[in-house]
DNA sequence: GTTTCTGCAAATCATTTGCACCTGA
DNA sequence: TCAGGTGCAAATGATTTGCAGAAAC
């Protein structure tokens, strides 16, 4: 399995293209603009898998794009969430942290010591679930769920 | 089972008292002060059950003595918490939290709707750990589990 | 021509830090 | 005495907001 978000080197998802290519259609459906700013912020988004925080997502933004204002962004991944293109969470530091194109529910693991962090899978993601829900009819919100602890390397 | 922390009232922990005087005398073993202000938070946290913010510490206190200084209460938490007295973690929404007396260790259930938190039990936390463990050599610190959701009542 | 954005600057807000003065042991 | 604490004020740093002008459709 490989770490996920911002202590892994992100890599490219040529393969999601079609989605990304439908974010502009999307706002448009809903009478929302697309510009210059937010196809910037959708061409960063579309090159990063797992997770980052906002500030992250700013600094990539200013790296193609130094004049990108901080404002801008925020409002935009707003915009973005509500089409559901990203969701929110948060890290073990309590930072805002976006993940990108949910395909599935999914919550993170983060080593304490070496920083690496990791999605659930889905059937670790159901055992959890399901305890929680057997004994108290509590229902899991699953992309929120950050647990923390020591990956098998640091032990 | 009842609900812990801010959604819920607090509960006095008179039960308690000794373990909360001993704490005087653990900061003298390492050569620090017990003052006033120490004091001061102590009886507060004392009268606190489940997790609370660090903000919300600051203002309990400053109803007892309006004279008090926030970074004097976060400064004492962070001795506090170096005695195994307080520890924090991060609620849903990214806050810092400080947990109280951890008798055992364990993680927060917290409702989306109406804001309600428990506490995991034992066992629930068990099974995660377990299904962690297993599944990948993860070792779960149970302490900095909030787990996200709705809860019976609000389903 | 509207309605939605953007840029900018200022505001939040919990938490932290630097520093000179105070005080508990 | 003197290391450890406190008060105060200013700094942080991510995120938000108000508003006037700019751009998308």
């Amino acid at each position: 399995m490989q770490p996920v978000g911002s202590p892994a080197p992100s890599e490219s998802r040529s393969d999601d293209l079609a989605a990304w290519g439908s974010v502009r259609d999307r706002l448009r459906e809903r009478g929302l603009r697309w510009t210059p700013q937010r196809r910037a912020l959708v061409a960063v988004l579309s090159q990063t898998r797992g997770h980052v925080t906002g500030a992250d997502l700013v600094e990539r933004c200013r790296e193609q794009d130094p004049s990108t204002i901080p404002s801008t962004v925020y409002r935009t991944l707003d915009v973005l969430e509500e089409l559901g293109i990203v969701r929110h969470g948060h890290g073990p530091d309590g930072r805002e942290e976006y993940h990108v194109l949910p395909d599935a529910e999914h919550g993170h693991l983060h080593c304490r010591d070496c920083g690496a962090a990791w999605e659930i899978t889905a059937e670790e993601g159901a055992s959890i679930v399901a305890t929680l829900e057997a004994a108290r009819g509590f229902a899991v919100d699953l992309s929120h769920v950050t647990i923390v602890g020591r990956c098998r390397a640091c032990r």
